[in-house]
DNA sequence: TTTTAGTCTAGAATATTATTCTAGAATTGA
DNA sequence: TCAATTCTAGAATAATATTCTAGACTAAAA
């Protein structure tokens, strides 16, 4: 209708448009945000809105997978630079304590929303994704576990083992429930992490 | 208007709604759940409904906060029949094992509902009863910490330490997301908290 | 037993807000 | 330049949470 803003390089909507959208949510909870309030803050219309996501679920989703691919994808390069056992569980506790560190407010809205209601796509999407790190850290550890550097367990049980922890504190620390901050307890978890996946071989 | 059921001795009707509602939530979704769907479920009318409950939020937070507080009821029970450092590790353990096993709609309900949309009074709520479990844990442990059985860490770990990765295996399980049930897995994740928390005193 | 105050129920009316729809503007690629 | 496609706007619609009014039931007092 009116002068449309300028040229947009055609990601910019999107994007501007998860970023109110995740201000909102952060800000007001995922219900109470009302999508003229994303309309508002974004610039953009309904229409746009509609027309990039299908629903507000759909935005939802989107944050979602986008943050946990973000997370994973910076696990996976200090993965790829990290070598020995121990040194490969620091490295997944510290990279995810940073992540959250660095990305509270997106942090926060993970946790703090129900994968209950998600669209079947994105769904999948998160699936994939869970499958896929597990068997980058599946990868990574097999010739630890076999060299008897790392304890042989249940596949299943290594994620929840070594990165439970780090989830619930995180999830106390974002709702504001503890006040040391997760980034000075790197020690704490990842020592604890290898305590109990770890093995280390004494010398001779 | 029509003739009511019969005498219904004042608590069986919110206990209905809540029945339902929850096999609604489970089934389809709490956003997905429509208040008409539980009025047919449950054969309570709207009116009913918004009398003992405020809103359909009000409805989720009585779900979430009776959940935990069933929940760390029994564990509080079974740790005043334990005794020891390591059977208290344990029994925590186990107990929320049994629990999210015997409960299993539930546990799912409770795992994918985020807290972000929760009234005041059961934010509230919540916070009370995760502020009560923690002094029940810490009140447990305190004199094996100062024995030595028990490692020094600081006060806000143990409980991640110890469920955390519980709790992250459950997701996943409930989810259908891995086959081995979390009971299989009880020795698993109390042989991994006691490795992490424990110190166990050699004799002599 | 009758009265009365409080609690509970019913379902229609309302209000909010997610979603759809139509028309048109901007952009892309040939 | 000219389609074809993608994007934008905002009004119209539809779904559904919530409110409201009237009345039924219950328990205790008189």
């Amino acid at each position: 209708m009116t002068i449309s803003s300028t040229s947009f390089s055609s990601k910019r909507r999107p994007r501007s448009i998860l970023a109110a959208a995740l201000a909102c949510f952060d800000q007001t909870g995922v219900d109470e945000t009302t999508i003229a309030e994303i309309c508002r803050k974004s610039g953009a219309s309904t229409g746009s809105i509609y027309h990039f996501f299908d629903s507000k679920q759909g935005i939802v989703g989107a944050l979602l997978v986008d943050g946990l691919r973000d997370n994973y994808e910076q696990t996976r390069q200090r993965l790829n630079k990290a070598s020995g056992a121990q040194n490969g569980v620091r490295t997944i506790v510290e990279s995810l304590i940073d992540w959250i560190t660095r990305n509270r407010a997106w942090a926060r809205f993970i946790y703090a929303t129900g994968t209950g209601s998600l669209t079947a796509k994105h769904r999948e999407a998160l699936r994939q994704l869970n499958d896929a790190y597990f068997e980058m850290v599946k990868a990574y550890f097999q010739p630890h576990v076999d060299a008897g550097e790392i304890a042989a367990l249940p596949a299943d049980c290594y994620a929840p083992l070594i990165l439970g922890p780090v989830h619930e504190y995180a999830r106390r620390w974002l709702r504001g429930g503890v006040k040391t901050s997760l980034g000075q307890r790197k020690n704490v978890f990842s020592d604890a992490a290898w305590r109990v996946v770890g093995r280390s071989q004494t010398v001779g």
